[in-house]
RNA sequence: GCCGCGGUAGUAUAGCCUGGCCUAGUAUGCGGGCCUGUCAAGCCCGUGACCCGGGUUCAAAUCCCGGCCGCGGCGCCA
């Protein structure tokens, strides 16, 4: 090998005309083989697309020829050889004047990354890594990534602080949500549901505007295409705020931001047309209050929910339609949600205690946020504990945050799966996470 | 947790309802062969499967029961 060849990523090798007639390297996998004969065209692939190679009897070395006959779909290699103008796909080809097999498979394939995504979906997440090379399975991460990091961009630039809270915690924490156990040096601690309590620790200590991206534990034995065990939160919590409307504001605002670069930036646009999904940026995010909703639901739909209960999972699915109807909107915010069906810590509505500050976000009809203003005064924080029937005791540890001066704050949670899957048209959360955890699945 | 649906080669499927013609078909992969410009390469040969256990029957991939596994709906939630 030429050791002074630097590999170059096939997509960054594609966008460079200069490079023709010039030795290259192109390292990656082996994702087909034409053997006409004489000629072997090699299609090889990475992370950022696919380019020919092409080992010709005659013009490569009698060694490479021999070493090219080995090759495998999968195996990993390296060439070395000149980029040239040919009728490849791409425009241009390499004629591979040296090879190196890094690896070879040692056994079939169980799952072709090719048609993997044409296999259900137990056998692509048992053999994940084959699956994730699938282009179309590598766009669903490379967005995920993307949003994670457009997430972090959006809050720091409004002056929040990014936070690391702890996973394993020693209460079961809010809204009642099961949660795993595990054994701490002979005690019982839990996986955290959500980094809830800390993110208004932090604001409360001072550093009054807080996000965590981490991951969080539920113990719901769900059988659906939206649940998982084990997912990605998107958090923010502030202080100081004159309503749970700043905080809506501030979840607006990051969404107009992420959907806006989503529709624009020009290095995303193969996903969104692998998924073939267009983005819909609203100049304004609906909020209807779940008294209004139910009306809606009603005259629009027919469909009844009971006074003060909460929305079940068509009811969202509606008001998506509904917002997309008559906002030209994706999204749409419900509001006020009944004290009854919230956590103890959501601040109750001042002249109306049985609804509350709280929210949620519909993406696409599915419930990706939930927010609201949290209760920040001590008695009343006890009150609405001994409210929903539960012993301040066990909530000491949270409670102490609260004694010596905590500032008026709220907050969100987004699932970031949810965000991608919604995003991208996925009908399985699953296909939204690298190795997802479900009641059934621990591996790989 | 409750309720439904399903399990055939490595992968994806046909066959199952209406038991026998199934020595289980097809595609792809895999092994071998031919081919000097393929690009879903092509052609030839080969390889390989009825989830497990019990039952009904002259006869079970097919019907019945149990188990295991998978998928989905609901509740709930991000």
């Amino acid at each position: 090998m030429h050791g002074m060849l630097k590999r170059l990523f096939i997509g960054d090798l594609l966008a460079r005309e200069d490079l023709v007639g010039s030795q290259v390297r192109v390292c990656g996998w082996v994702h087909n083989i034409r053997d006409v004969g004489r000629i072997k065209f090699l299609v090889l692939r990475d992370r950022t697309g696919f380019i020919q190679a092409v080992v010709k009897a005659g013009e490569a070395p009698e060694w490479v020829v021999e070493e090219a006959s080995k090759l495998k779909l999968e195996s990993v290699v390296c060439v070395d050889g000149v980029l040239a103008r040919g009728k490849a796909k791409e425009g241009v080809e390499v004629k591979v004047k040296s090879i190196r097999i890094l690896s070879t498979p040692v056994e079939p394939l169980p799952l072709e990354p090719d048609t993997s995504t044409g296999s259900i979906l137990a056998t692509r997440l048992n053999y994940r890594w084959l699956d994730l090379r699938n282009p179309r399975v590598t766009k669903v991460f490379l967005l995920e990534s993307w949003v994670a990091w457009q997430f972090r961009e959006y809050y720091r630039s409004q002056g929040f602080v990014e936070i690391f809270t702890p996973k394993i915690v020693a209460a079961g924490t809010e809204s009642g949500a099961e949660v795993f156990p595990v054994i701490y040096f002979g005690r019982e601690a839990f996986l955290a549901q959500s980094p809830q309590f800390y993110k208004q620790f932090a604001v409360i200590g001072g550093l009054e505007r807080v996000f965590e991206v981490g991951p969080v534990f539920r113990a719901e034995p769900h059988h659906t295409t939206r649940h998982l065990t084990e997912y990605h939160s998107l958090d923010i919590e502030l202080g100081f705020i004159e309503g749970y409307e700043d905080v809506m504001d501030y979840v607006e605002g990051f969404f107009k931001e992420m959907l806006g670069n989503l529709q624009r930036d020009p290095q995303l646009k193969p996903i969104l047309e692998e998924f073939n999904v267009d983005i819909l940026v609203p100049k304004e995010v609906p909020r209807v209050s779940i008294r209004d909703a139910y009306k809606i639901l009603e005259e629009e739909y027919g469909k009844k929910i009971p006074y003060g209960e909460d929305l079940d999972s068509e009811a969202e699915r509606l008001l998506g339609d509904y917002a997309r109807k008559h906002y030209d909107s994706d999204l749409i915010f419900v509001t006020e949600y009944p004290w009854k069906v919230r956590p103890f810590y959501t601040m109750r509505k001042e002249d109306e205690p049985e609804w509350t500050y709280g929210f949620d976000l519909l993406y696409k009809g599915l419930e990706v946020v939930t927010g609201g203003q949290r209760e920040h005064r001590y008695e009343v924080l006890l009150d609405n504990l001994k409210d929903k029937g539960l012993n301040p005791e066990s909530f000491k540890f949270y409670l102490d945050f609260f004694k010596h001066g905590a500032p008026p704050h709220g907050g969100a949670g987004m699932g970031l799966e949810r965000i991608v899957m919604q995003t991208l048209g996925l009908d399985n959360i699953r296909e939204a996470r690298l190795l997802p955890r479900d009641p059934e699945r621990v591996t790989p």
